[in-house]
Order: structure tokens, then sequence, then C-alpha cells
DNA sequence: CTTTTTGTGATTAAACGAGTTACTTTTCAA
DNA sequence: TTGAAAAGTAACTCGTTTAATCACAAAAAG
């Protein structure tokens, strides 16, 4: 049920911004029209030319669409900058609201007694990826870093690694030369390796198996592991923090293993 | 059904953002919480313990929420910010794919015939602002505005009202004295009038009637006048361009009428 | 004056979300 | 070890929403 074309998307998309189906639809017929009555674009966009209208009023209603009161009606859609705008404002408004509903209150302490062994899991690659550059912009020993895919080192990684203060060790591992490369020119300060990390790969021969993503050690009492779904390609990740974490401490002694034969003969 | 605090509205936008209920619930209980389980959460929300599970892992998906898989599991929120920061991602994301996919397409030229009398109808004040603003940013000779109430002068008015070029006329009216002060000081370039703008008032005494809202001519070519809905506040507006439409022409006579007589005399 | 178009309103059928229940597994205390 | 309570899963009910159709009044067009 693909619409082929770039227009498919554009209706998802607009669903997604909370836009009914019929609703989307005739705001991208419109989109491509100019102008056009109800019937025009009942044939163009296969919405029922008797629910067009009700459609198109809501659309007028969120300022997406003018429409002309003349016999037949005549609809457009607001030029394409401003109707981006609108939405954007929109949800602005929308998040901002709940930022100040929110922060006033977030307090209601509890009798806690917070369990040490604290390991959460995350997913989605944005969500992973804030908060590996705030555990980097954290840190005030130590940065151990694996990166397992190219398409992980962004912008914005690389931005929070070049700064870091100076008093911060900065290890960086990568599972192939070139990416070592990219790496080490892209971040002067790091220690880069490649070695050591035989034991991320699957022994298996099959590969469609999950791969690793990320691998963070944060002054050696914050862990990150991301794994990346071998069909979708999302990544999962767990996260441990506390010094007494097992999580970490077993990180922590794998890393010592697997990097130190790495990082002392090779500079 | 309103939730006395402002946790009902932080439940409120996240619905609008596009969460379910019992989401949205969980994600402003975890808010407050710290940490918590399903039974915690299930009490302080109202959201049965046994669907509180697949409200969390939604979350959890959406970047919102961690789980610490443990027994009992452990959920919380993430940090606000992040949260916040990850559904302006989420939704930037969603408007610049609008955008791509619509402005690639968008020609669709078909046997036209516009007729000359064009006149749209637009609602929401957002909406009739942008376009306002634009208008002025595009007048080239005369501009003519006059504003129904305080509320409409917003600073980005009377930013692009101190953009336009000094070829520009720039007259603007207001319904009281106060309002005209208000203007003059802010828009010094501009204009100010009161008198002959009777014929805007409503003669009737019942003064729950529809209020006007601006009302904006430019060029003598296009013309946008808007009303406030007396209950919601709501704005409405039409706005018909083209020098043959006969709004615009109508709009100029009464104008020109109304104006003339408090334009000379006055300065 | 008839016949299409245009527009509104009501109706049906399917999808979805809120709320509930039954049942399995785990945990913890006797 | 066992029995009861808590945690977790899965299925189902009911009401609302939404897509889709239908019947009909009002307005152009011929």
């Amino acid at each position: 049920m693909t619409t082929n074309n770039s227009l498919g998307e554009a209706i998802e998309v607009l669903q997604q911004l909370g836009l009914k189906e019929y609703e989307a639809r005739c705001f991208v017929g419109l989109s491509r029209l100019h102008t056009g009555t109800a019937k025009q674009l009942s044939e163009m966009t296969e919405v029922p030319r008797t629910r067009v209208y009700d459609a198109v009023r809501v659309l007028e209603a969120q300022g997406l669409v003018e429409i002309q009161h003349s016999s037949p009606q005549q609809f457009r859609a607001v030029p394409l900058d401003e109707a981006t705008e609108t939405l954007r404002d929109q949800y602005e408004d929308r998040v901002e609201r709940l930022h100040d509903a929110l922060d006033t209150v977030e307090i209601v302490e509890e009798d806690d007694e917070t369990p040490v062994q604290q390991v959460w899991a995350m997913s989605g690659r944005d969500t992973i990826e804030n908060r590996t550059n705030q555990l980097i912009d954290e840190a005030a020993v130590e940065i151990v870093l694996v990166v397992g895919d190219e398409s992980l080192l962004t912008e914005a990684l690389v931005a929070s690694l070049n700064e870091v203060g100076n008093g911060v060790d900065l290890l960086i591992g990568a599972l192939t030369e070139s990416l070592q490369e990219q790496i080490q020119t892209a971040v002067p300060d790091a220690t880069t390796f490649i070695s050591g990390l035989e034991w991320l790969h699957s022994e298996d021969a099959t590969e469609d198996e999950t791969a690793i993503g990320r691998l963070v050690l944060i002054d050696r009492s914050t862990i990150l592991v991301s794994s990346l779904m071998p069909d979708t390609m999302e990544e999962q990740a767990i996260f441990g923090e506390g010094f007494g974490n097992g999580l970490v401490v077993i990180a922590r002694r794998l890393m010592a293993q697997g990097l130190l034969t790495a990082r002392d003969p090779k500079q």
C-alpha cells in the first residue's frame, strides 16, 4: 500500500504529525494544485468527495489551507514554508508547555532504598546518542569508547569528544582500520586503537548476527553498551552506573584485559 | 475532569504530542517519581497496573523512559531536558521530511482560468498574524493598517512595521487613544489616527458582538480583514488580492472615505 | 424547467483505545 | 518446602473514533 512516489511519504509524515488520513491526503493534493475544488481534490486524492469538505475545514482551522467561499468553493494550500513554520510553532509551543508544566513539580521523594545494582535499558539511536554525548561531557577522568559502526560517528559525537577537558584520558577503539583513521583525524587528542577487540566479534559464521554498536566506559564507573539489530539496524542499549555495579565491574575487567595489550605495545 | 494541578496540563499536552492517555499518565507519573515500579505507577496515575507495562514499553521505544529489567522491573523517566529535546528532534525531523517530500513535487499545472475575484478565508491567530507580517514585508507603496485590539500588536508585527522601506506610506489606525499612543511610540515612522473609524463599531448596544480584529490594505490591491469571535476570541480573517478584486475595491473606497477626513485635518 | 454539480447530514463498518479479567510466573515468608 | 502475595503476560469487552457510503437539499448549468 505504499504510494510509490514521495507524496506517500508526505501523507505518512502528516499523519505522524497528527492529521487524519483524509486531511493529509487533501493537503498534499492541494500542495500540487495551486488551487482546487472538492471534486478535483477528490479525484486526485481518492478521498470521497463528500468528505473533502470536512477535511479541508480542519486544515483551515490549523492554518494549513485557505478557503474561498464561492460556489463551487475553492481551496488552496498555504505556501509550503508557511505551513511548515506553522507546524513547527505549534509543536514548539506544546513542548514548551510540557516543559513548564513538568519542571515545576518534579519532586516526590519517597522512602528510598535505591538498590546499588542499576542497569537500565534504552532504545532508539537518537536517545542513545544523546545519552552517550551527555556521558562524555560529564566525564572527569577517563573515557573509553569503542565505535562499532561508522554511522555512529556523528558530528555531535565528534564535537563532544573534542570538548573533553585535558585532564581526561580519551581512548577510542574501532573495529576496522579505516574507521580508526577516520576517528584519529576527527579527534586528534584521542588515543585510538584496534586490536584487543576480538571478543567483540561473533565467532560464528552467520554474519547477520547482532552487531556491536557502541561501548562507553566513563570514569570506570558508568558503562553503556549498545547493539544494532541485524534486520532493522535499530539500536538498543543497556546503561549501568555506580561503582559497585556488577556490570561496570565486569566491563572494566574485560576492557582492561582487552585493551592493555593494545594500549601499551602500540604506543 | 480537569486534574487541578499542572500535571493535568502535562498529560494533555503529551497527548497532543501523540502519546496515548496511559502513556502520558505514566510519563508524568515517572517524572515525579525518580524511579518507580509498575505498582507504584499504577497507584499514582490511575493507570491499571497490567497496562503500565505496555505504556512504558512504548515510552521506552520513544526514548522517554528507561527500563531496568530486574524483578520487579523499575522504570524511570529520562531527564526532562533530554525528553523535551528528544521530542523536539522527532518533530523537527518530521517537519523536515514533509518539507523535502513536498517541495520536490509541488507543480501540477492544469488548464487554468484563474478567476479574478479571489477571496480567501483563514482562521487562527498565528496563521493570520504570519500572513499579516508577510504582507507588510512585501508592501511596495502603501500600508494601511487598523488594529482593533491591543493583543494583536505583537513584537513581530512591530518589527515588520519598523522594517518597511521608506518609500512606503505607513498609516496605522487604532480604536482607542491609548492604543494609538502605544503604536505611535512603538512605530515612530507611522502616521497614526483614530477617527474615521466609526463604521467599524457595531452601532447596536449588546457589546458581546463580533469585534474587529485587524484590517490591512496593502498597495491598494490586497486586503485582509479579521474579526475576533466574541466568546472564544478566536480570530478569523478574509484575505483578498488582485487589483480587480471587488472586495479590495470596496475596501479601498471605504478606507478612502473614512480615512481622508482623519488624515488631512489632523496633520 | 430539467439535469448535473455542489454541499450537508446521517449512517454503517471497521479500527483503535480504554478498561477489565483470567491466568502464569516469580518472589518472599512461614 | 509450600502457600500466599506480587509481578507480569495475554486475551477479551465496550465505547469512541474514523474511514467509507448513502440519501438528500441547494445551487449552477444547460
